[in-house]
DNA sequence: CATTTTTCTTATCTTTTGTTAACGTTTTGA
DNA sequence: TCAAAACGTTAACAAAAGATAAGAAAAATG
């Protein structure tokens, strides 16, 4: 995708949040980098500070910790969504995960400086703050959720309402990392599925 | 707590996050709302909108989902914290879960539409979008390390963490209650501090 | 296109957790 | 103050999950 496209789906993405004029799209879209990421390279690795919160543009990333040796992955994100260490990017402390490519991936992103330029702004800043706040009170809904699904439901269910409402990562993931999403290991979410198929059949 | 004292308490709570001159309290102020909760009441119920969002000042809360007729206790907020059921509050959908005094509570709060008119002010908005951000990007971050718990973590390592930083939590809240905090029943959490006892006995 | 590598399932065994119930203690509230 | 409710622990059993290993199928890679 060319630089210009790219960079338009930024001023989309944050026009979902916020109306936004060609004025006002002049002082932000200047303080934009577009960057690429090869399969399997990282946005972001644990002791290193993330300074950057992105658009993924093309393609998707995977949120994993690693411990004891072994890859437990978080999350996901794809298209049109927003990527970041939050905690790290939001408090300048080394991150904890690693951020990685799933597949050649195209990024949107602001630098952390370039951000709080925006926040400052004397035109732009009351508009940005908002983007900002909207932007972290939609993430800390999807938390809050699934905070939420993990006190209150078993991994069985968990995996259930996944089944319904999970699109894109069913199709696009393998089924040892939507485990570790659900908390839960590989061989585990492989019994479960099982017991499903002998019930629905 | 009289009413003067309560209020300011939220001005001092506001100024963590940003400051705030005189002026600027005297537009704020006028918005806040201060009311009182016996032991056992609800500041929130499922079912009902959520309209506010406020600051204990003194007393404490429990937040819980009612699932098969068991109360399943997920979150608890004590003096000088905020409380709301936040997606609730945000999307003015109904709320999920209840969130009740666990003492005599007094609470200053903005209501939604005081909110919003604080966010559209033209003094105070751009300042007020600012607070709001940060404290939404505070408690992102809140809830991104317990998913990472749950993830990363076993119930026995949770709560041993939870025994180095918990302070307040274990000694003011029954052990049942931080057993669902933990994802856990009570019996399983009186399981683990006798394992624990054992090693470190 | 051949060969690694990855992915998923299955089996076995161990460990942990859930469930239910009982018991003594503490707290609550009428 | 006294009865009822709530709390924490323990036991016994069932259910689920973790660990490990093996094998087949699918995908990736050179």
């Amino acid at each position: 995708m060319d630089t210009l496209t790219a960079i338009n789906k930024f001023r989309e993405h944050v026009e979902l949040y916020v109306p936004m004029n060609d004025a006002e799209w002049q002082i932000l879209s200047p303080l934009l980098e577009v960057s690429h990421l090869k399969k399997k390279k990282n946005f972001a690795e644990p002791g290193k500070v993330c300074t950057q919160i992105g658009l993924i543009v093309k393609g998707s990333v995977r949120y994993f910790n690693v411990k004891d040796g072994e890859e437990i992955t978080g999350y996901f994100s794809f298209e049109n969504e927003l990527l970041s260490s939050y905690k790290s990017f939001l408090t300048g402390a080394p991150g904890l995960n690693y951020i990685q490519a799933l597949e050649d991936t195209q990024i949107v992103a602001l630098n952390y400086k370039a951000m709080q330029q925006a926040y400052a702004h004397e035109l732009i800043g009351h508009k940005m703050e908002r983007f900002g706040r909207l932007v972290a009170e939609h993430y800390l809904i999807c938390y809050e959720d699934r905070v939420t699904s993990f006190l209150t439901q078993t991994p069985e269910e968990r995996y259930n309402k996944l089944l319904e409402t999970g699109g894109e990562v069913l199709q696009r993931i393998p089924q040892h990392y939507i485990a570790n999403f659900l908390g839960i290991t590989p061989v585990s979410l492989s019994r479960i599925r099982r017991r499903i198929m002998k019930i629905s059949a």
